[in-house]
DNA sequence: CCGGCGATGTAACATTGTTACACCGGTCGG
DNA sequence: CCGACCGGTGTAACAATGTTACATCGCCGG
């Protein structure tokens, strides 16, 4: 009864196509798909499944329904996130270490919006996120603790490196997430995007305590 | 055929039943309440028709279909929203003006944490604000620039107050936002909003370009 | 060879948004 | 005063969606 999360469990086994890809993934691939191309509205037990090339059943197969899924979409777009999150991480020789993350952030969402509203957002009613699925969001928000405590002494920060990385974390997601719904008040606008990141990470040197 | 987003539009009219609360009303009221108990995933036509003590047929009438009901709210929401935020606008000789707003508007998050995730994240699937609704969210906006404006003296910022009141609302927005999905990583900490914040409202005194 | 088990498809069911249509009550022109 | 219109209302139906039951197929172990 495949009704588990990672996608790894059947990596190994035999319920391929002549081409090597399990069902699982070509699930996957399509509801990604149709969520990035068509919104959240559009992402339908029936439309995923069709544009897999199976029936529905194969979405209780191999999620257990349209909450597993969902909750595949969000544990995968946590773990393609904090994969350009730590590509950024600073390397100890930078002059703005937590800049560039701050900056990667921002492009990774603004590349990924839906899935980024997803994980974020409530784009898709009712769905609330297992522990498993907390726990691994959790984890990424660890990477940004690290790289923030590696950085204070570079930047003579103060306070706890988890309490820093948390205020960079609620400044960068509220700027994206407003960017991202269509309430941008003044405006799309990548120069005050850079001024409001890079001085967020200036705030972080001393104005907060 | 009443399809209109004004509440006003009927205030007068002979559309009321004896307690003088006419339908439109008794349905938006309906609808909040099952928001903000059980989530935007139970807010069906049926359910608010139910509540409020028509058929569905009502929800047609006064809003043209649900996606009219939830710009009522999204609208609504706006209002009172912006009402608190202003009661808490600085009146000039407040050391700290911005702060209070900051927290007036994480309390207000706070109290309606569904009709926020209407307003500003995508909690309804397929939804869109027309353009009157976002004139309004706008507007509101706009008040936040007029009181920035007003504190610029006060603190001695620099930049436009429009760059300032945006990095504000995005500031308040992603602390709110982070806080209200289940995602707060580090725990819920009135004592950290309250640093993020007031840190927030000072990193506009020059910090900031 | 065959028995079991998991994956798959077909078809049905409950729920939800929506629409068609008939009814009812007030309003206004004659 | 009367009848036609018109807007609000309810019932019932329809399409779409998430979900489940059940039969079928194919593979693997004995």
């Amino acid at each position: 009864m495949p009704r588990g999360l990672s996608s790894a469990d059947h990596e190994t086994d035999a319920n391929q196509t002549a081409s090597g890809t399990d069902m699982r993934s070509v699930l996957l691939t399509a509801a990604l798909s149709i969520l990035g191309e068509q919104g959240a509205g559009a992402m339908t037990v029936r439309s995923v499944a069709t544009t897999a090339g199976c029936s529905t059943t194969g979405v209780y197969t191999w999620f257990g329904g349209k909450a597993g899924l969902v909750e595949a979409i969000f544990i995968d777009g946590f773990q393609n996130f904090g994969e350009a999150i730590r590509a950024a991480a600073p390397d100890g020789t930078d002059a703005k270490p937590l800049s560039g993350m701050a900056l990667a952030y921002r492009l990774w969402a603004l590349a990924n919006p839906t899935q980024y509203l997803v994980m974020f957002g409530a784009a898709v009613p009712d769905y609330q996120p297992s522990d498993e699925a907390i726990a691994i969001a959790i984890a990424t928000f660890e990477d940004l603790v690290v790289a923030t405590r590696a950085s204070m002494d570079v930047l003579n920060l103060d306070g706890t490196a988890r309490d820093i990385a948390h205020h960079l974390w609620a400044g960068i997601h509220g700027y994206v997430s407003l960017e991202l719904s269509k309430m941008d008040m003044a405006g799309n606008d990548d120069e005050r995007a850079d001024r409001f990141l890079i001085g967020l990470a200036r705030l972080m040197r001393g104005c907060m305590r």
